[in-house]
DNA sequence: CTTTTCTACTAACACGTGTTACTAAATCGT
DNA sequence: ACGATTTAGTAACACGTGTTAGTAGAAAAG
């Protein structure tokens, strides 16, 4: 068929209304008055010619696109390999979902990171944005505080007055340090999950820091280092750690992805987990608990992260509380399972 | 500032020209004569009022969104634990990207596909879509064929005349099979990826039996079974293999993730890889590599379907070809790691 | 019977852009 | 010097919707 697209001017033809009528109808406008017939009537050609109304025309007039973005900021090679990102996907969709808003991803090269998100804001394709893990050297993050872009960061930065959403790294840090504490060890490992500009990451080894600290341990800096997402970067960090010549007989890895690559470089090694090395990991993503051993972590709430991080957006679009001191920090949980074992 | 809208009339007033001229300055048409001058001064108005064209009135009078749809169809617990989503997602964004196209994520509820599809497709919200992993009984997709609005699959349903995108499946098993037949196997396990609805696992299991058929090895067809997805899914059907008493000392699973759990599983029970049981996956998803040991698998092209996907959408939209026959098949590669032994 | 109120609608504008048809001035050919 | 062509630009329409202001007719009030 070559007439392929109805507009509602098409209904209202059809019904014998005006075009004003039909929108007024199928929009279910309160506090106007149309017969029950003639809605009706409405109603009925609609069905019948399979109205639907054009997305971009109802944008453009409502200033409202229906959509929110998606940005990430990292790498082609780091988006493909992160172990996180369909749960983050998940946990969105189900929340924008509920209220009939599409998800746009948008992929921000950090060369031109600070145009990119104003190009994005202002060409007015979505209403708002969530910014996942942030960095914290990220100069345009400064720049979108002042714009008129509702945007809600993923993980927090620093002095930043944008809402976020989070977990307290720290703490969950402390907590798996405390944990291998406790059962006795005193030289940990530690092997952040990212690079150190990523803010998750100095959180994580300050959480760590912290434990050391309240337990008297002395921390060996050597033990500490940075990987970079991936499993290959977790690998290459444990095998340098090894090669270092100093010892430890626990580690904690601030991400499951990390820490899938370090256990292979442990067992190149010939060490066994836990009883050559006890394992903590971080995230607590669908392959941790049938790792071998079954890896003890600390469970991240990504989907809930998700979902919160969606609904604040969606609260800040349609302009419900004040912009500033919008921080929601949700609960992360210590998992143990079996790469811990006590020392004697 | 309140008067944050700037639009093309802005730059016109401040250029002292006519709005027409702002457009076709901005949009670089050929074939009309500006004098280099104006065409400066409104370069420069532009830059000085950081004009960006709103992308929804564009999009309203040249009929192009300028995005694409990805359209999950799987469940909300599928998406968060599909390993491969992050692929299929980086290998959009780089071709998407490179035509300057944003991706659209949606998610269609199984129950109310046939009417979601032409939602979506009426609302004119994208310009074209990918379907990812169709299922077999997928009514809506007979409906797609005759709609009008440009789509690809990501995985190919037979009977189908809609372009898609995917790898051969059944050679692919095949070598998997094979390779396990070479090195002696004869009582070899098949779990595949998914429920039969989804195209691919049927494909899989078929390979498979294509492999033992040539080899003349008859089938054990108690030693079959199919997944559903997620390394959950594997555990249980490992499980339910080891407890039906069958003996085997190999197993084809179709997909790395649900290897996973099977793998969990014969540990469990005291089995070894590759010792007691050899094992061959499918995807070669980043942790196969750091298994341990590390998993043979068939490495199945995730980011390159997705380009090529992108690509075939995109001509597509653009008018290129007819939209029959279009059907691009990409190559697998069993990788040889330390997952299977001989039999002596 | 006239005036007011209510009912059931509709005409017209706005959103911000791309594009076609048109024009006034300048240049050219002879 | 005068029509023909080129140059440089503009006015006006179209895209499809939401919404405000307004109106004809009927009912109610005085």
């Amino acid at each position: 068929m070559h007439r392929n697209r109805v507009t509602s001017r098409d209904v209202a033809k059809m019904a014998g209304v005006s075009r004003t009528t039909v929108s007024l109808v199928l929009n279910n406008v309160q506090g106007i008055q149309i017969s029950p017939e003639t809605r009706q009537k409405v109603i009925q050609a609609a069905k019948e010619l399979g109205y639907v109304p054009d997305a971009m025309a109802q944008a453009l007039v409502s200033r409202r696109t229906k959509a929110i973005g998606l940005v990430l900021t990292r790498t082609h090679h780091h988006i493909a390999t992160d172990a996180f990102l369909p749960k983050i996907i998940s946990g969105l969709l189900t929340t924008a979902k509920q209220h009939n808003i599409r998800i746009l991803i948008d992929w921000v090269e950090t060369e031109h990171q600070e145009s990119a998100y104003f190009e994005l804001a202002r060409a007015k394709r979505i209403d708002g944005m969530i910014l996942s893990t942030p960095r914290l050297d990220d100069k345009a993050i400064r720049a979108l505080e002042s714009a008129d872009i509702p945007t809600v960061l993923m993980g927090s930065v620093v002095g930043s007055t944008l809402p976020f959403v989070d977990v307290d790294n720290v703490a969950a840090a402390e907590k798996a340090a405390s944990y291998l504490i406790e059962l006795g060890h005193r030289e940990i490992a530690c092997i952040s999950n990212a690079p150190p500009e990523y803010t998750a990451a100095p959180e994580r080894v300050q959480g760590f820091r912290n434990a050391m600290a309240r337990a008297g341990v002395p921390v060996n800096e050597r033990l500490i280092c940075y990987a970079d997402f991936d499993p290959e970067s977790g690998y290459r960090s444990m095998k340098s750690l090894l090669e270092s010549g100093e010892r430890f007989t626990a580690a904690f890895v601030a991400s499951d992805n990390v820490a899938i690559g370090a256990k292979s470089a442990l067992r190149e090694a010939g060490l066994r987990i836990p009883d050559d090395v006890s394992l903590v990991g971080f995230d607590d993503i669908p392959w941790a608990r049938y790792s071998d051993p079954p890896l003890t972590t600390i469970r991240l709430p990504a989907e809930a992260l998700a979902q919160q991080a969606c609904s604040l957006l969606l609260n800040l679009i349609q302009g419900k509380g004040n912009r500033e001191n919008h921080h929601i920090i949700l609960e992360t949980e210590l998992i143990v399972r079996k790469s811990c074992k006590a020392i004697q």
